[in-house]
DNA sequence: GCAAGGTC
């Protein structure tokens, strides 16, 4: 029997948990594991994702051969994927003399998709072939012994989704692609460099749309000037610094200050509550990237392309995820175990000492477990390994994980308002009662800024008084932890995927990101406004949630591939009319700007 | 040469 599963590591898992006993062999340079399971001969391979492809027929990729609209009238082919060529040789390769297939991919719509590539591939070498669907929600021994007692069917719908969002993304991303290239071409057929073209993208460009959105915002605002009175307090339990609400104008700011200068003041407010800060939820996918910029300065994409090394090295555990929610059948007391050897160890130490209760978020993609670490390691070793970066970012790991399993801090939540007759002056303030989990998680330490205890209805007196003009702010530009949080909020992308989303548009030139925000450049600003102008629907954030809608129908039987195909084609063929219509306008636009490009390099807008 | 989704 031969078991296909969808990377290695499963397929090697596979075989720990089928056999008493495995070994491994290379074919066509993919590893794969033979042992025995019933007293059988079992060999189990493991791909690298997705072996085919969708392409259009080749004369259809010479973008001069036709009008791009056409492109929404045309088939498309499933091809090989060059990329992974040798396993789809070492698929084959096996499946000659193998008539029982078991379908080990992963247990979600991908996976199902890949399933159904693997079927395609076996049937061109071995007609006998018989398939069997295992289906197990996490890689442990009990979840794949058991998939394997109960072997089930392919989900064809689920197979007829997949293949019909590959074939929209194509011809969506194709027909705009060429369209905006085409038409910039045509009226300078310079302004691109060669191999470069203008992109459009069912995730890409309302990726793009949000950015540049904020920063439309941040061109448009018109700061308004305001006054603030800043006081010093004192009161007989001690002084402190508090401010007024905004004054619209000088004159009622001074008023306000004379008026207070004859009025006996009054703590009218003293609010003093003790709360507790939750420590984070256990490590998902998003979460990772998001903090990793926000916190450490690395970059979405760097940061997924790192956890990649550390879990391919063992140091961390699978960093594709999208559960917060730890499994029973994880130990974490192991984990803690493990990481007694490193810095760490005096305080894990220190938390298996007590009972173990981790937060839980509320997610679980019932694949793959949170991120958390699979080996104690030091500075020193990690950094030889990988490097600085990815020592960095294993630290975050741990401390994260630690986190999860540690109490949480006690803030004291401070507010005092004090009136002076018609002036309000207001101070916040905290003490911190506890760090609880902050002494491993430094990222979220709050400082112990406290107000002296005064109760209301005491007396206080204003020291002094100034009043100070500022202006109102502009939004800052988009941070990319926030944008990969829209991201997820409006459904665009994987989790696997939305780095890579915001790096396209990086490599396309569209923005960069600079110091953790993203910064468009003046062809992506130019871009994105014509879009919004002249196609608004393809760039409006909403539009991949939508089309992910329409494919699910598909997926649970609800609607007919070819009629949900269609209609996405339409719908799509009717903004392309719309934009083909002012094409020239728009290239126009973008001629300009990438000239300028050529002369001075990419430029941001401000 | 176009996309997004797996995976390395």
């Amino acid at each position: 029997m031969l078991i296909v599963a969808e990377k290695r590591s499963v397929a090697q898992a596979i075989a720990k948990y089928l056999a008493t006993s495995y070994s491994y062999f290379k074919i066509s340079g993919v590893m794969a594991y033979r042992f025995k399971y019933k007293d059988r001969q079992a060999v189990s391979l493991g791909l690298s994702g997705h072996i085919l492809d969708f392409d259009f027929p080749q004369e259809l990729n010479k973008w001069n051969a036709l009008e791009p609209v056409e492109l929404f009238d045309k088939i498309t082919v499933l091809v090989p994927r060059d990329e992974t060529i040798k396993y789809l040789y070492a698929l084959r390769a096996l499946a000659r003399d193998e008539d029982e297939v078991y379908l080990a991919l992963d247990a979600d719509s991908e996976g199902e998709a890949i399933a159904y590539e693997v079927v395609l591939q076996v049937r061109a070498v071995n007609p006998r072939a018989r398939f069997k669907r295992v289906r197990f929600n996490a890689v442990t021994k009990k979840d794949i012994v058991q998939a394997f007692e109960r072997p089930v069917e392919l989900d064809l719908k689920v197979v007829e989704k997949v293949f019909a969002r590959m074939v929209s993304d194509l011809t969506i991303g194709a027909a705009f692609t060429r369209l905006l290239t085409l038409a910039v071409r045509e009226v300078d057929n310079k302004a691109l460099p060669f191999g470069k073209f203008l992109s459009y993208g069912p995730c890409q460009t309302p990726v793009l749309g949000l950015v540049v959105s904020r920063e439309l915002e941040r061109l448009n605002f018109k700061p308004e000037e305001y006054y603030v009175v800043k006081g010093i307090v004192e009161t007989e339990a001690g002084s402190f610094e508090a401010r007024s609400r905004p004054f619209k104008a000088r004159e009622e700011a001074e008023a306000a200050v004379r008026a207070a200068r004859v009025s006996l003041g009054k703590v009218i407010e003293a609010r003093f509550e003790e709360t507790r800060v939750k420590p984070p939820a256990p490590l998902d996918t998003v979460e990772l990237e998001r903090r990793a910029s926000k916190w450490l300065n690395i970059r979405a994409k760097a940061a997924l392309d790192t956890a990649e090394e550390l879990y391919r090295r063992g140091y961390i555990s699978y960093p594709r995820t999208e559960t917060t929610i730890y499994p029973p059948t994880l130990d974490l007391r192991a984990v803690l175990e493990e990481l007694t050897n490193t810095q760490f160890g005096q305080y894990a130490e220190r938390l298996l000492r007590g009972p173990i209760s981790p937060t839980r978020g509320n997610s679980d993609d019932r694949a793959h477990p949170p991120i958390y670490p699979t080996r104690g390691a030091t500075k020193a070793e990690v950094e030889r390994a990988l490097g600085t970066r990815a020592w960095k970012l294993y630290e975050f790991v741990v401390r994260h994980f630690l986190a999860t399993l540690s109490p949480p801090a006690i803030v004291e939540r401070q507010r005092i308002a004090v009136a002076f007759g018609p002036l309000v002056l207001e101070a916040e303030g905290r003490r911190i009662i506890e760090r609880g989990y902050w002494e491993i998680y430094p990222y979220e330490e709050e400082e112990d800024r406290r107000l002296p205890r005064v109760q209301a209805g005491v007396w206080a007196r204003m020291v002094s008084a100034k009043i100070e003009k500022k202006k109102t702010e502009p939004p800052p530009r988009m941070s990319e932890s926030e944008l990969l949080r829209l991201m997820k909020k409006y459904g665009i992308g994987t989790d696997a995927t939305m780095q890579d989303h915001i790096h396209t548009n990086v490599i396309r030139g569209y923005m960069r990101i600079v110091g953790g925000r993203c910064v468009p450049t003046k062809l992506g600003m130019t871009l994105a406004s014509s879009l919004m102008n002249h196609a608004r629907p393809i760039i409006d954030p909403t539009v991949r949630s939508k089309m992910e809608a329409a494919l699910q129908d598909i997926a649970v039987g609800r609607a007919d591939v070819k009629k949900v195909l269609e209609t996405i084609r339409g719908e799509f063929k009717t903004f392309y009319k719309g934009l083909y219509e002012k094409r020239q306008e728009i290239a126009r636009e973008l001629v300009k700007v990438l000239r300028e490009e050529t002369r001075n390099g990419p430029r941001s807008d401000v």
